[in-house]
DNA sequence: GATGCCCTCTGTAGCGGCTACCGACTCAAG
DNA sequence: CTTGAGTCGGTAGCCGCTACAGAGGGCATC
């Protein structure tokens, strides 16, 4: 069986995530504080499988917040699957404007740099775009999405 | 003539860039401390265009950092050039490593949407799938890149 | 029992790039 | 004279960690 009691260290190799990670979800309440042999923590195959949740939702880009819903909704039954897709739906297009954004600055760079390459202008290309203004900005810079 | 003197608030509405924004900007020495008329801050041409500058990279995505070295790039001959496309040219794998990742995120979050549609699961199929382990992880969480 | 060595502990401070808020001031218009 | 808008410097907060300091614990080896 795998429910006996492991060490943070153990904990952080199995689920790949940092000590210092781990010790800090719990001071954020992400996770729940441990029982302790002596005054080390002691963990079991719950915490594996709850921090191993974490970590996948993070890879997705998840805030630590939307993680803790996640982590509500997942005990509740059916109607939380609504709601899960919700939240994930919506996280989807904030990582869709993302790539969006992303995308906008790849072109001018790629641009910017085959530019360079050619090398024919009396200065730097990519020196005088930035300092040429271009139209409306795109906010890529107030847009606030996490991650 | 454009050169006449204005203050934090005028350049602020020119370069759209936060009034906190431009006084961190000087803290950090991004920009230079300007004189004062009285104790207010008096700008002219060229901190627009340093400025506006500075925000042109930052939509980029360049960090603060590469900012500085774009600016002191910006000053030099052609020799420079060569410098500036390096820059550019390493930011912009940055930015394709950061579309990847965000691709792959998309990619799966899209699934377990589509899953969630479907909805003839017991559970729900986005809170399975981030209990259940994928293999290894893309390490996006690792990666730091800027912004 | 003393020496290593590794693990774990708590606590605090730092990263980047801002943003927000504070009370105090300055200045011009009404 | 009052009111309102702008500016001032300073500090603290945001997110999601990461790093580091200094202490204590536990086990193997000599």
């Amino acid at each position: 069986m795998t429910d006996q009691a492991i060490q943070i260290g153990e904990l952080s190799r199995r689920t790949r995530c940092n000590i210092e990670t781990i010790r800090y979800y719990e001071r954020i309440g992400l996770m729940p504080a441990p029982p302790r042999r002596g005054r080390y923590r002691s963990y079991g195959a719950e915490d594996v499988g709850r921090l191993g949740f974490v970590r996948r939702a993070r890879e997705l880009g998840f805030t630590l917040d939307e993680v803790r819903a996640l982590l509500r909704l997942a005990g509740g039954g059916e109607a939380s699957c609504a709601e899960v897709r919700t939240l994930a739906a919506s996280h989807l297009t904030d990582v869709r404007a993302r790539i969006a954004d992303l995308r906008r600055m790849e072109r001018v760079l790629a641009d910017a740099v085959r530019a360079c390459d050619a090398g024919q202008d009396p200065g730097c290309p990519l020196i005088q775009s930035l300092y040429a203004e271009r139209g409306q900005s795109s906010d890529s810079l107030d847009t606030k999405i996490p991650m």
